[in-house]
DNA sequence: TTGTACGCGTTATCAC
DNA sequence: GTGATAACGCGTACAA
């Protein structure tokens, strides 16, 4: 292996003005720095940055905690991190945590923090109590912390999505398009996402006059198989159901196929928003309506908001950044009746 | 920060005895150790790894190396690679490459080195001759790469998925199902995943004594909406087209929709078969029969294998596994008239 | 069994 | 502008 000595010895310089030259923290005249560069290309000479973190105590790591990386919202907030990390010069060291609900945050945190992260982003979808390990105590011994995706709460740097005003436009877009018994299937319920989106059905409803009692809800668990059940379930409910709002887009993939068993034509029969837009819900039968959240840009934002608590520690201050989605129409909702167009 | 000193001071010893006692590898009597262990306790102190890495000359970092992480493939591989390595004390660095037909393989590589990582798993999808960096030269200096999706070439370490066999069940089962004029919609050719399944497909046909012209095959670029294309093309070049099988479950999406909007009826009228089994594939309407690659067993093995030429640099031996693929059958496809039932 | 001294590769401090 | 020296936190010969 090739150290700053070598490098040195070959330059003829001591080993302190290789690292000058370097780092360019100190100066160093032209012609022994333009002999170091020679030195190091002839030698193929690269700094080893684990001896360089330990003695600057930086590591220019950051750490990555998620789960269900395979599913479509984890993996664009993963690569908007990742994004973010290349352009700041960071490295991303990624810890998946298998059962959000139960997960062992202890040992995870402190085998990071023993690896000498700088700081850590905390990914894991809020699940039940899942965040109550990151107490004020525990933090203060911590590297800076930024959660995504979880409900605001003060001396917590969160960045988030606006369910409930998800929620709203894809109520809203079905009471523009002449729907009048709107029904949800929501996520599990202690997921707070779901509660979130749930709360922005009823109170658009609300605000519109409309139902929105218990017996217009059923429960799913996000994925395409709790959709399809149900669907059938709300429909025994509520026969009158002409739309629902989905809680995700894997779900409404599931409805769809449990509605074209049942024989119904969409939009007409049944009207379907998801909540997502997953690449896939664009070539859905038939297309899928849905909410857009800018989940590569949450990311990228979060990595962003990581650096600034690191790189200035006195001036940041905990702080919280909301994304607004936006309503991406397609095909499995009707046309607007009110005044626009489709 | 809580260092050994600290705790040696603590425990009334030397820092040397607190190392042994922690690593195990001298003997420590029982007395010592429990004051030790009281100590460490008490101070709340927890090994600086970045320290200790710099002394073994093993990091117990290993890099991945991947793309398209948003894709069902690269996230169920990089799951799979992640669960190993908890379950042997690694943690992962991961670098996304965005464009991964070319990659700047040199920066993200030495970087990487830099970082001290013990070993590499490059799992960017074999595009155009984006593994050409790797020459044997360079390979001699790195820590060990596995590599994951590839084309064998001997003296490379790679797990792979049989994507001809793969081929060979799909179009195996749309013959046993009747199927007589067997279409094909690829990925883009310049993959090596894409040429193997074409591959399969051509020398399926071939071996039953069916045709193969290239009039039969149609070009996607794995997106649903160039299995859509596609699929216009492939039967505006053929109308007599009977089935077809699709280079991933992507296609087949799309495909699905632009059969239902010629008002096909699946798989009376048109038998389809896709490539990866994705979770939604299942739900799908109709249900889609697919090919499932083990690919999180895949990450799995990428990595043990990591870890063994890590820690046997001696024996071990550039190796080849390969995973066989199976057919999932679901209602996209007909019952089966040979001999078996659906 | 335990303490001492040094090295891992780098940067910071203090002289010159 | 440059060179010696110490230090980052840990492991490990070597000596005791």
């Amino acid at each position: 292996m090739i150290t700053v000595k070598h490098v040195a010895q070959a330059a003829g310089v001591s080993p302190g003005t290789v690292s000058n030259t370097l780092t360019g923290k100190r100066p160093v005249s032209a012609k022994t720095r333009a002999r170091i560069f020679q030195a190091i290309e002839e030698l193929g000479y690269k700094p080893n940055l684990l001896a360089r973190s330990l003695v600057n105590r930086r590591s220019h790591f950051i750490a990555v905690i998620t789960s269900e990386i395979d599913q479509f919202g984890p993996s664009r907030i993963l690569s908007g991190i990742e994004a973010q990390a290349e352009e700041l010069g960071y490295s991303l060291l990624l810890s998946l945590m298998r059962d959000p609900s139960q997960a062992d945050v202890e040992s995870t945190i402190t085998n990071l923090v023993a690896r000498g992260v700088d700081g850590i982003i905390w990914a894991v979808h809020q699940v039940g109590n899942n965040r109550r390990w990151f107490t004020r105590e525990r933090r203060k011994k911590l590297p800076p912390i930024v959660f995504v995706t979880m409900e605001p709460k003060p001396g917590f740097t969160i960045i988030n999505s606006n369910n409930r005003a998800g929620a709203a436009l894809a109520v809203n877009h079905l009471i523009d398009t002449g729907c009048r018994v709107i029904g949800h299937i929501s996520g599990p319920l202690d997921w707070w996402e779901a509660r979130e989106r749930l709360t922005g059905w009823r109170q658009s409803l609300a605000q519109a006059g409309l139902e929105n009692t218990d017996d217009l809800v059923a429960r799913g668990s996000w994925s395409a198989e709790s959709g399809e059940a149900a669907l059938h379930q709300l429909l025994s409910q509520r026969s009158d159901i002409d739309s629902i709002f989905l809680g995700n887009d894997q779900m409404a993939i599931g409805a769809l196929q449990a509605a074209h068993r049942r024989g119904y034509t969409i939009p007409h029969d049944l009207a379907l928003v998801g909540f997502d837009n997953i690449p896939e819900s664009r070539y859905l039968w038939p297309p899928l309506t849905t909410i857009h959240q800018g989940l590569f840009e949450i990311g990228k934002v979060a990595l962003q908001t990581a650096h600034d608590a690191i790189e200035y520690p006195d001036e940041f201050i905990a702080k919280q950044i909301t994304h607004q989605p936006e309503l991406i129409v397609r095909e499995s909702t009707g046309v607007v009746h009110s005044s626009g167009q489709a």
